[in-house]
DNA sequence: TTGTAGGCGTTATCAG
DNA sequence: CTGATAACGCCTACAA
């Protein structure tokens, strides 16, 4: 009894007292030719024994998979699980086993995830996550993922502008301005900027899109602080702003919600107030945002509309398409109206 | 050019010049019975061609995946993600590959993921996630992982103790009764504790284990308010507890972290300042716990680790071994020690 | 060390 | 409508 196989068409036919052949069309078959009485049958053998068809089988004679292949940078982290939330959404919506490889940050990695991701012959592949530029990776991803499109592959890649794929992505630039103007208007002017290195597409960008307004408004430069895309990298951030003291800034522009909230825990520990001392302001809008105190001001990014629009697009027919999803500025009290000096 | 299908083994083979055998066993055997300069042409043309083993192919061929399904809740929860960060860890290390469905807290979802996912045959199943209990489902469930397993699979748990199969719990009875001990020796003696319906274990044994070391002490029995198991939950059961009036509740449990940070700031919004006027609790310890003002007692629970460990056990020789990881109590400024009154 | 041949579980083609 | 039979891409005795 112990470690019996599992029942295989075969078995259910036999059980139905038909061939083979008609059992797969009774089970799984596209045309309908199968006389009532047989099919039902067959389900009454396949429910009986147990039966479920071998996927791996369906995929090497049909040719194709129903797998969804996404490729991100963490799990845990809240910015990846919400697109692996989208994207799984919609697969399921469309029948589609996913499978997750986790990157870690490492685009070479992530190079080698996509190599050997073409063994399972995905439907799709999606990359999410803003990847590190400049290492020599880029060219044999790019390279890597082409020829899996040419093999009938769809490929989509989220928050990665600028490669040859179908793409979403976030207004980062104009959501910052968008921001960086909201805070001008509630009366700061002077800023500094939190922001991960350049190789960090997704920072660049916000941080692009923050200095353009600020400058276009004629206020002051920004002070720039570079550190990691982490809620440490925050922390340590508004460390060292408070160290090296910080009379000529108003208000904190974090790139992403976890450096904010990071830097504003640093601040308290400092013994300086967030939305009294200083102002404070994230991207993401990610649910704690609403649940530090004070409640933090940020850029709301539709992260799960982003990974079901990436199923979306590689659902559809077009082969190359580009959606740019908004990014709307949110309020709140860490970056309160300041009265005109 | 458009839509020529992926290279095959056949295709390596006939341009290394040597029969499709002999590439198998140079690529993939594992014998280690080619002659090398044949070897490297193989590999050679392998790259050459951009060559990658269909693994559907390989599955059926050698009657067994290299995958591990993964059935959890909710993705975007920080609670299962980190299990699920553990989970992929711990495959992409066995190289393992991780496909992932959520059952968004359905019993009924949870059946059908699990009866499709037996199809892919995968090495493992993992199921996560405090099942709902009571509904009919349970035994199908049972059943159907049991088949599962005699058919040469692994199964394992996470949070579901009184199944037949491996599992991984987490000491959510003991923490629960150390956090109340530690709030009783904090001097405080009357609480209110916010749960979630008796359905979900997780809640019900947190509950449980506060309930007993509050009882041993020969506190007065804690108000409970039922509620959902969200953030959402802890929002609602705070507002009601303040609109029916706290003068006999000097702390707050809430069963999990989400739920107890909800609950924070609806205490805040109704001028209740958590952590003075009233100390709050929570289980889980995630992230965020300490960005929150004031920063939240809770448990901690390690998440990752739990992953980490079901797929250990899944490794392991053992058919129904049994974990149980510790528990830890964070005492944080949500709760300040109280001056005996 | 190599190649030939058979098989893994399904689907699809093609006669009956 | 049904049943052989040939694929699908790969692995693995078995024989050479």
């Amino acid at each position: 009894m112990a470690h019996s196989s599992p029942p295989t068409l075969h078995d259910v036919a036999r059980e139905a007292g038909v061939s083979i052949a008609t059992a797969s069309r009774a089970l799984n078959g596209s045309a309908r030719n199968v006389r009532s009485e047989n099919a039902s049958r067959v389900r009454a053998a396949a429910a009986k024994l147990g039966y479920e068809p071998h996927l791996s089988a369906q995929a090497i004679a049909k040719g194709s998979t129903r797998t969804v292949a996404l490729v991100i940078r963490d799990v845990a982290d809240p910015y990846f699980s919400s697109i692996a939330a989208g994207v799984t959404q919609a697969a399921e919506a469309a029948q589609l086993i996913v499978t997750m490889a986790v990157a870690d940050g490492s685009p070479e990695r992530e190079l080698e995830i996509v190599r050997t991701l073409r063994g399972q012959r995905p439907r799709v592949i999606i990359v999410a996550g803003s990847r590190i530029e400049g290492t020599g990776t880029r060219d044999s991803l790019t390279e890597e993922l082409a020829e899996y499109r040419t093999a009938g592959g769809r490929v989509v890649m989220i928050s990665q502008r600028d490669l040859p794929f179908s793409t979403v992505t976030v207004d980062n630039h104009g959501g910052a301005e968008r921001l960086a103007r909201a805070l001008l208007d509630a009366g700061y002017r002077r800023f500094a900027v939190f922001h991960a290195p350049a190789e960090i597409r997704t920072s660049r960008d916000r941080h692009a899109g923050f200095l353009s307004a600020v400058r276009a408004a004629g206020a002051p430069e920004p002070v720039a602080i570079e550190t990691g895309f982490t809620r440490a990298g925050g922390h340590d951030a508004a460390r060292r702003l408070v160290e090296r003291g910080f009379d000529d800034v108003e208000a904190v522009f974090a790139v992403n919600d976890v450096m904010a909230i990071g830097a504003m825990t640093a601040f308290r520990d400092a013994g300086v107030v967030p939305g009294r001392d200083i102002g404070v302001a994230g991207f993401d809008d990610i649910g704690s945002a609403v649940d530090v105190v004070p409640a933090l001001t940020s850029v709301a990014v539709p992260l799960r509309e982003a990974g079901l629009t990436a199923m979306r697009l590689a659902l559809s027919d077009e082969d190359s398409a580009s959606v740019c999803l908004p990014a709307d500025v949110v309020l709140r009290e860490s970056t309160p109206p300041r009265p005109p000096a």
